[in-house]
DNA sequence: AGAGGCAAAATAATCGATATTTTGTGAGGG
DNA sequence: CCCTCACAAAATATCGATTATTTTGCCTCT
């Protein structure tokens, strides 16, 4: 790679070819269920059909692409059970960290998270204000001594936002007083105290569940993004 | 593919790469940090460069292979730390798995397990005891309404039986009455007793780690697998 | 008219070769 | 004597084309 080559572009090609087909698929640019075509991709995003393959293979680490044997990729599908299923992860596997993380709270810790805190309320409403959000809720439990757990609770992260966006992004999800959620979350973080912070990080999964399960009942667009086309 | 082809060979190239290379580094044939060299490894499965490198980039998703930006593959390194960490998660989720999967019963889940344990039984010692073993405790979750949690289970069993061969395989593994203890499983499953069923699931995981975690402190040879070649 | 099967097109999987990156080695300078 | 830089060798990543598989459309036969 050209050392003068100013786009967002570090790694190899499949890192990128990754990075921009997890966004299409998160952001809901492919649809869930819609058929990924090498040669089509390979056109989209001007690089060969090897990176491409590749990237869906991470892809499907993921969870948000599926290999059809000898059939190729296609986008993983979305359902009412799926959505369900992974918030309930979430809650239980965040909830675990969490206590971990508090048990090992050391000053590092505690400053990153609330710094983490600090960039998230700053950029509220900016582009970049999903990954930061990530940010501060992977900084809560960054302390757990625990790769693995950490990896699921990023991974179920990422599959919770797409439903996220596929439900109109978090246009009016600002109706509620998150502000006011993560701070008393932060704030007993980092007074250490494992059950307060565990009880307002759970109520605060309620509510975003709540308010995404809203989302469903009542004829929504979310319905038709899920059950609308599967081309 | 030809449709003689006897050899227990089904699937494309990359998913026949892909169990003999999980087998490979599961057995401990290919050692923890190991470079996993594409050259080296085509030759030795003899097939292309194509299948290797996708087989690698599943693996990664399993945890077993680590991918190094642009400088290839190897084996995901063991600790004992990590080694830890696959016990705690296991009786963590395992255990909520088989809780939700007691209390969604089924008639054909309960058949199910009766039969998953028949089996494991009746091949003690065989060959493929292993599989059957991983099928018992699969089947005993297999009715939570929750896939990805059984993945995850799925997951950190094949991570933990990796340790159990780098300790010199299960040999000398049935001192312990492990056959009485899977059955008592079995009978408290059975009786939709999750209670019981829990807490004999945990004390089983209990005496499977002290067994494993004594055969480290002893200057043990897994110690010289865990840190003699790293070549 | 419908079912089944054959042929053609589309698509995925795989291969062989090239380009890029990393790693190891040795000479020159501090 | 050690450190740094440059060059050479090795290995990885990527590309373009070939091969194998699946899907689609059409035709025949019942």
């Amino acid at each position: 790679m050209n050392a003068l080559d100013i786009s967002g572009s570090d790694g190899s090609a499949t890192q990128q070819a990754y990075r921009r087909l997890r966004h299409l698929i998160v952001t809901g640019d492919l649809k869930p269920g819609e058929k990924l075509k090498i040669e089509v991709l390979r056109k989209r995003l001007d690089t060969g059909a090897s990176p491409i393959r590749e990237a869906l293979s991470l892809l499907t680490s993921d969870k948000l692409v599926d290999r059809l044997d000898q059939r190729g990729f296609r986008t993983a599908e979305v359902s009412a059970e799926n959505f369900q299923e992974i918030l309930l992860l979430r809650r239980t596997l965040e909830d675990l960290a969490l206590r971990e993380s508090i048990a090992n709270a050391t000053q590092d810790w505690e400053e990153n998270v609330v710094l983490a805190h600090h960039r998230m309320v700053k950029a509220k409403g900016g582009d970049d204000f999903e990954e930061l959000h990530k940010g501060f809720h992977m900084a809560l439990i960054a302390n757990a001594p625990s790769p693995i757990l950490l990896q699921f609770c990023s991974q179920l992260y990422d599959l919770n936002i797409r439903y996220r966006y596929l439900a109109g992004s978090g246009l009016n999800y600002q109706l509620r007083d998150v502000d006011e959620e993560h701070a008393s979350i932060l704030q007993a973080a980092v007074a250490r105290d494992a059950d307060m912070a565990s009880e307002r990080l759970f109520k605060h999964y309620q509510l975003t569940g709540a308010y995404l399960a809203g989302l469903w009942g009542e004829g929504s667009a979310l319905n038709a993004e899920l059950f609308g086309n599967k081309n």
